[in-house]
DNA sequence: TGATGACTTGACACCACGTCAAGTTGACGT
DNA sequence: ACGTCAACTTGACGTGGTGTCAAGTCATCA
């Protein structure tokens, strides 16, 4: 596991965030990442089996680089359940920009790559327990709606937290990303909370 | 014009809507719907220049099978504004089940073809109007909430009855389509209504 | 009878993915 | 100084789906 492995396969990731991030026609073949990258096409392949892999990939260095962790553990200290609710949608829906371009080529890939999906969903659990915690809290506090079961209330933010409906937002509606934050910030306040 | 063609034609979109609908995994080829339709895969071309343009033909030709403008116009009645926001969710949420597998292929040829994206965006632009007529009701009643702006509150129905966000609770979270419609029903109505 | 339109068969180019084989290069230990 | 090994290169190939092209069949209709 020598510096120049890491440093090239580094590079890799580096330049499929980037092209993913910046080509708006998801037409980003791994000839393109390769050649960004300084390497032959063939060289990838040598990091990563397939272009699935290397996505997945991609959205792991992402989270590394940027810390995602940190970020939704430090909503996890917020004292009471509204603020707990606030503070996760802030720190997951500001995360979610980083993320789109890998997000989107992994969601077109899963119609024929049932792999992809499964990895893809994988990620979009772990986002689930973060609703999941966030709505405890708010039963722990004696606020949840009486007109949501426990888990219902954890699938409607789950789903409106999606990428999905980040991207109808931000980029069908035109919202500003603030806009994004404060609109969802308010109204899932209001929908969880009697 | 004759009858025989307009009979192979509908053959063609009645093949691609059962397959599209059928298939989990998104592997339906023009080749499979040749197949189903008892045709060789280059006569499909004689009738559709390219796939994404028999997606769309398909999701046109479901659009009058399944007669949705009667379906929406009938929600349009409505005397009230909260009746008619309850009858438009009804009407285009239990319309979204047939048209999913169609919908489903397109967005995930738009990452390639910005044509289909196009297209489906407008298509999804007729579907905004019918938010916009809802939302304006609401307001001629004045029970629209001030937390909102017009705009807003269009945006925000709009995008919580995409496609995408009534999948994510039929299949990822496993609700039934009766509780999709209630607790959506139930929930924009608190969202949007003060 | 002969023309037309719908369809068939078979071949082909294109493009992206993924694989394979045979080099080149540079760093490393001995 | 030498051999070795891993990373990478070049070039070729197979696969699978889309879309094109050319030649031929067949029924219908004037």
């Amino acid at each position: 596991m020598s510096t120049k492995v890491l440093k090239t396969r580094d590079r890799v990731l580096e330049s499929a965030w980037t092209l993913l991030l910046g080509n708006q026609t998801n037409a980003v073949r791994i000839s393109d990442i390769a050649k960004h990258a300084g390497i032959s096409r063939q060289a990838v392949y040598l990091h990563f089996p397939t272009r699935a892999e290397l996505l997945i990939a991609t959205t792991r260095y992402i989270d590394q680089v940027k810390g995602i962790d940190e970020r939704l553990a430090h909503s996890r200290s917020a004292s009471t359940g509204v603020e707990r609710l606030a503070a996760f949608i802030d720190a997951w829906g500001n995360y979610i920009p980083e993320i789109y371009g890998v997000a989107k080529a992994l969601m077109a890939m899963q119609a024929q790559d049932p792999e992809a999906g499964q990895a893809w969903a994988d990620r979009m659990n772990a986002v689930r327990e973060g609703c999941e915690a966030a709505v405890s809290a708010l039963v722990r506090d004696g606020v949840l709606t009486q007109s949501l079961s426990h888990t219902e209330a954890v699938d409607l933010l789950w789903s409106q937290l999606s990428v999905e409906h980040w991207a109808h937002l931000r980029h069908h509606c035109g919202w500003t990303q603030a806009r994004y934050i404060a609109v969802l910030q308010h109204t899932l306040l209001g929908t969880l909370v009697d």
